[in-house]
DNA sequence: GACAACCTTCTACATCTGTAGCAGGCTCTT
DNA sequence: AAGAGCCTGCTACAGATGTAGAAGGTTGTC
């Protein structure tokens, strides 16, 4: 499943909270853009349509839930990324980030406790 | 600077080696799509229009050489998907990237490496 | 010098994406 | 019941993207 970059803001706002209308979507992404309300709606329709959300009417209102979670959006367009950018492998894209990208010390010593504290459970 | 899919195929293909022609293009991407000579050569004519690349004639061929580097290329990829779906920070994609994409032994083993390697000439 | 083979530029067109207006349908409150 | 205010579905439209054809220039070869 591959999203655009407003439907990410859209999803982000529903990951937030579902069920949310329309309009909690257009205030909840209130401060990084100034979209018409039609905006939120035209992009939940075809996020809808894609099958990332689901929508229930009740009266006259749509509620709108994530069907894609966020892990597996973040899945996906990683995988993408690695696909197009970085060979193809996450070795390719760990380099990167490491020789390129000048994490900070405190982003270092976060990722080796990470990595310490996946040992016991992911070694047989 | 922002590449499309498309855009990132040429983009490989000149990294593999410049000066290169349309041509050159076409075969090195050749197992990967099915693309018209005319494909390659509009896509280069966009890279051109964007500045990702040089153009030069000789005689009645055009030879490209990138300009932006892989490098570049993959850092604004990165920092793209970053801030779309991973809160914007490194921090966040590092935990998503040990908790969720399985790295496997080994790769865990490279990235703890990288990272021990990197502590001498990281801290002031 | 004519032809094949290759190059170029221009143009085209469908789809996707960002963004939104319009017209009409509910609903709550006076 | 009428009006304000919110909701909906439909339509629109420009720019980006994927993909390529057509027509014409260049060049190497017989």
């Amino acid at each position: 499943m591959k999203l655009s970059d407003a439907e990410w803001k859209v999803m982000q706002a529903l990951w937030e909270g579902s069920p949310a209308s329309a309009r909690d979507v257009l205030e909840r992404v209130g401060d990084e853009t100034e979209w018409a309300y039609t905006t939120v709606k035209t992009l939940l329709t075809r996020l809808r349509d894609k099958g990332a959300v689901s929508e229930d009417k009740r009266s006259n209102t749509g509620w709108y839930v994530p069907l894609l979670s966020r892990q597996q959006a973040r899945r996906s367009a990683l995988r993408s990324l690695v696909d197009k950018a970085f060979d193809g492998t996450f070795g390719s894209l760990v380099h990167h980030l490491i020789d390129t990208e000048s994490l900070d010390a405190a982003e270092k010593r976060r990722l080796r406790d990470l990595l310490d504290s996946l040992d016991g459970k992911s070694e047989p």
